[in-house]
DNA sequence: GTCTATATAGGGATAGAC
DNA sequence: GTCTATCCCTATATAGAC
């Protein structure tokens, strides 16, 4: 095994660790005992805990920076813009359950410039949201609530999916996707 | 000043750090220094970082409990009873914001009986929820959806308000039960 | 690549003076 | 009710043998 495979092995155990009790819960040796091997050793193929961290959160944010990009960049109205914002989440979230728990939930343990870096791509990504939201709104497409609460309401759904889905073994991502989609566009009434 | 207030000062002084860092990653002297205090003398007033984490989540636990068993109880249909739910987390949110944090982050680090009764009041307490949306989709006053999607959906909006809240100082709390809602119940489009 | 041994720092909590 | 001093434990991380 290449030692970049190992690294990548070091940071899924963490990331399922840090899911279950949060990055300053976990300690090396939780986490060498969950690899089978020593605390020592779990430094050759990483340089500290907070370089696994960053290694998790900083992949992920960057995941939603071009997802939310590209999709802002296509040809599409609003609504439709929304609908591939969700199927983006719900695609990560399939791909990568664990480690959203920590870009969710621990990424203000980042140190320097990875936690600017974190920050400034959750702002964009944020002003990028609500900017389709404001514009479906003045097309008429999107009723005319207070933009904060439909911002709020739908991304707040869209992060938490991580903590959900795994409990779901049997869902389809298809249905998943057609539901989570009426329900947060059409509401349930 | 009498030795319950002081307590209590030093819990809600707690659940500002708690909401900011996560309890593992909050030390007492942090807590004390926040006080004006040194760590030891916390102790005057609580018997362990433990007893602080406990008092936070768990009464904010039974609030929630008691709040929707008395919903459930009301001779109301499902989409009365779902609105009377959004209204109960945005009560709690604005008297208690920063404790809702713990409650949704940290409850993993109770310990004991109590990590045990949070997490019967949890199960109780989406058992509930779930019900009502059961008979409000069998009475034909909800669209019929895979049920624990809206559960999910819904559920990680008002669990999440704690954090969205504070931010939006200028929202009147009518204006945001009214569109909250709204944008649940009745959807963007 | 993993181990044992260890350095260094900081955690929760207590004792006892004031 | 708060302080200083301190106990004991565990944290991250390194050194060097195998």
């Amino acid at each position: 095994m290449k030692p970049e495979n190992r690294k990548q092995e070091i940071i899924n155990a963490a990331a399922v660790l840090f899911k279950e009790k949060g990055y300053s819960a976990v300690t090396m040796r939780d986490l060498a005992s969950a690899m089978g091997i020593k605390a020592a050793s779990l430094y050759n193929h990483i340089q500290s805990k907070q370089e696994i961290l960053s290694n998790i959160i900083i992949s992920l944010a960057e995941e939603f920076s071009t997802g939310i990009n590209s999709i802002n960049n296509s040809e599409t109205n609003a609504i439709q813009k929304l609908e591939k914002i969700i199927e983006l989440h719900i695609d990560v979230t399939l791909r990568n359950a664990d480690g959203l728990a920590s870009l969710n939930n621990d990424w203000m343990h980042l140190e320097e410039n990875n936690l600017l870096y974190y920050e400034k791509m959750r702002r964009e990504y944020e002003d990028i949201f609500r900017a389709i939201v404001k514009k479906g709104i003045r097309a008429g497409d999107i009723k005319t609530y207070d933009v904060e609460i439909i911002v709020f309401s739908t991304l707040s759904t869209l992060r938490t999916l991580y903590l959900w889905y795994p409990k779901q073994k049997k869902i389809n991502p298809e249905l998943l996707k057609h539901d989570m989609i009426s329900v947060l566009l059409k509401g349930l009434v």
